[in-house]
Order: C-alpha cells, then structure tokens, then sequence
DNA sequence: GAGCTGCGCATTGTATACAACTTTGGCGCA
DNA sequence: TGCGCCAAAGTTGTATACAATGCGCAGCTC
C-alpha cells in the first residue's frame, strides 16, 4: 500500500507472463493458426529460459490454443470445423446459463464494468483495430462469467471463448460485419434490469447469430499453412 | 510396420505417465486432500527428474486435481463446500445433453464396453476395493462422453469427474451406500434402446441422487489435514 | 520466561548442459 | 536421372546445477 518506487523485477510468475502475451497474440490474430513457435525463438523474444517457455506452452496446450507434437514441437492450433461446431455447442450450452445468473447477481458497479467494456469495444472498432475488438469481445463475455459467480463454469467459458477467437480466425466468413456490441449492449441491458429470461435468451440468441456468421464448410487453409496441408498425406 | 518384440523402453510420454499414475492415486482415494506433493519425492519413486515430475504436477494443477502455491509446492486439491457445489452444478447442466447423445449414437459395441464397465465396478464393490470402485465409476461417465462423440464437453466432463473424486473424498456421508451401479445399469439399458429421453432423465436424477449423498455443511477436515487446519489463522 | 532477530536448512524457480529424435541436404548407386 | 540411404544440423526431451525464496530453530534481548 506504500510507495513502490523503481524496480519490482520479477515480482510474479513469468510463465503465466509469457503464457499471457502468447495468448493476446493469438486472440487478437496476431500469430495465426499453425504458426510454429519455437523454443529457443520466444526464449530470446522474452529474455527467458526455455524452462519456462515450455511451462508457458504446455499451459497454452491444455486450453487448447496450441498443439504439442512429441518430438516436433508447438504451433498455434487450428481448429477444425468439427471442433469448431463443438466449440460454440459447448458455449451454447453454458453460456444462457451464465447470463442468467449475471442478470441475478449484478451489482451495480458490476454494470458499469459492462459498459465500460463495450466502450472499449465501440473505440478499438472505430480506431480499425479488429484484433483488439475481437479480443475485448470476448472477455465482455468472461466478465460476465465472472459476475454470474460460477467459477468452474466460468474456466471452462475461458477455454471456449479462446478457442472461439481461432474459429473466427479460420471460419469468419467476411460478409458479415463484427456488429456484435448492439448485441452486447442489449445484453447489459437486461442485465441491469436484472431479467433473468431476457438476459438467458438474447445470450442464446447471439450465440446464434455469432455461428451463422461462421462458413463451416470452408476449409482451414490460411496462407501460412500452405506447406503444412502439403504434409497432410501420411497420419 | 515389422516385429516389435520387446522393450520399447520409453516409447510414450514419461510426463503424461506420471500425471496418470497421481491422477490415478488421488481418484482411489489414496492421496489424501491437502497431501504434499514434494518435486524430489515424486521424483525418486517414479525414477524421474524434477523437470518431469513438475510439468506433471502443472498438468494436474491446471485440471485442479492439485493446487500449486509459489514457493511452497504442491498439494492435492482440496475443494471447498461452494466448489463441490460447483462441480455438480457444472455436471448437471452438461451430462444430461451427453447422455441424451450417447443414446442416440451408441453401437453394439460401445453398449459391451459400458456393460463391461459396469461389470468391473460390480466386481471392485464386491472385493471390497471402495478406490476402484469409485474411480471405474467416474470413468463410466467418461466412457458417455466419448460415445456421445463430443470431445470438447468430454473433456470438461472428465475434468469435472475427477474433481468429483476429491468432493466425494471430502464430503461423502457414510450413510448412503455407493449403490449407483444400479443407476448406471438403467442407464445403459435406455441408451441400448436409444431412448435418448429417457437416458438424460436418468442421467439428471443420477447426478442428483450423487448430489444428495453429500453433506456440503461439513468442513473440508481429514485427519491428515489438521496441522494444516493449524495453521489457517492467517490468510 | 516471552518475543523477536538472524542464521541455516530445505524446497522451489530458473538456467544451462547433455541426450534423443526429426529433418534435411547431399552423396552414392542403380 | 531418380531413388534411397547416411550424416550433420537443428530442435525438442530430460537431467542437473545454480539462485532465490520460505521455514524453522537457536540464541539473544528485554
């Protein structure tokens, strides 16, 4: 509570550091699906050992953000259009649920954070930043876990909306704008007026909507993966 | 694609093996809530490093089977009252839908393998094995999940069965019975039938009828834990 | 005698060194 | 010329060494 003038190095856990700047990067689309991520090459990035990149990697593999191939290495996963449907099932799942109870348990500085949110949003939007709009999208979406109080359910959101943001990566069909923070407003709204049902349906519903803004049937090809689909012969 | 006819030393992963074999100590009931978990200890009994034996522990905290605190080490998971809630909670809303879909994709083999399992509880209970018992059990629920050909709720699930496995450690009443093979038995005679509405409704009262075998009053007290409870003044 | 301070041990956090595997480039042979 | 094998380089898997933090006990002060 004093002061803390200069120089607190090292004062919490580098891995979840380095696990955390890994995992901005591939929410905000900076690092695309199948990048390989070598070792040595982010040890040198962050000034760590490769202890702890692996630390960071393994943690990163068991939400799912990426793969760990024995003997090969870790690349940004690449989710498929299976695990993609499976993904936003699981959301559709879990999520009404959760809004429901936030609409219950909000209190009111827990609406201002909301709104707070979404005003992010609406400005990373206007300044052309998608990366940085898509990614403050979906924590709206675990703020909201975090208010409906449920944390075991809310971890589990965590890994969906993570994955969530690789399916948009890959599957985001261009036609349709990200105007999802209209969704996001009407959201808080019903959870300001504590409406429980309303708050459960306009999640469902914009889970819908989010997945038919999806083409499924597209294939995961991105430039980078080219070489990678090349190999895809053999299993 | 030739003989392979001895001694494939370490031809899988040695950390995943050590994570098994702690997972498998902690679901029988053979590590206690609380319980340290010291990096040399593990180490010397498995005959690996500590570079193992941590990536292990870290794989097993991050399905918070077992809790790490910087600096001190870590110890097996010791759910409070509100997570036991949880965890339940969280199963409620996702094995009835599982259910639902095993019923409705299951083949004749997959009906032989539930039967077997069940087999092999009925035969645990007899010989008295209340650890195998209880993990065959869980893994029964696991087995649904891979049916139900759903992988990204399968994997919450099993995270969530093998909490379960501490919440019952902690909060189980002796004076029910673990009597739920029965419950399992009418479960798979209704996926069988590919009554899928029956199966979830027997899965939502299965899961409801575990729920109230608990005594979420209690505290979280094994007797391996009071120097532990000693020292909880602080906080 | 009670409480506090400082040192020493034990354990964890991180870095580095060594071993095993995968890949790739080139050379030889058919 | 094309196929396949071998070797060397690079990367990952594992073990060990060093640094830092926490804990406990002894001894001192009051």
């Amino acid at each position: 509570m004093s002061a803390m003038p200069i120089s607190t190095p090292k004062p919490q856990d580098v891995t979840q550091k380095v696990a955390d700047a890994l995992a901005l990067a591939i929410h905000e689309h900076r690092l695309a699906p199948g990048t390989k991520l070598g070792e040595d090459e982010i040890g040198e990035i962050y000034n760590v050992s490769r202890t702890v990149v692996r630390a960071a990697l393994q943690s990163l593999a068991h939400v799912q953000l990426v793969e760990i191939q024995r003997n090969k290495g870790a690349f940004v996963a690449s989710p498929t259009p299976r695990e993609a449907r499976e993904v936003f099932e699981a959301r559709a799942l879990l999520e009404p649920r959760t809004a429901r109870s936030a609409a219950s348990r909000a209190t009111p500085h827990d609406i201002e954070i909301l709104k707070d949110h979404i005003a992010q949003e609406h400005a990373a939007m206007d300044a052309g930043d998608n990366g940085r709009a898509l990614n403050l999208s979906g924590r709206f979406h675990i703020e909201l876990a975090r208010i409906a109080d449920q944390d075991t359910i809310g971890r589990f959101i965590e890994t969906l909306i993570a994955r969530s943001s690789l399916v948009i990566a890959l599957y985001w069909r261009r036609e349709s704008a990200l105007c999802e923070s209209h969704a996001h407003h009407a959201l808080v709204q019903s959870i300001a007026d504590g409406d429980e049902q309303n708050a459960e349906e306009l999640m469902r519903s914009h889970l819908v909507d989010l997945n038919s803004a999806l083409d499924l049937r597209d294939r995961p090809v991105q430039a980078q993966n080219l070489r990678e689909l090349l190999q895809t012969t053999a299993e």
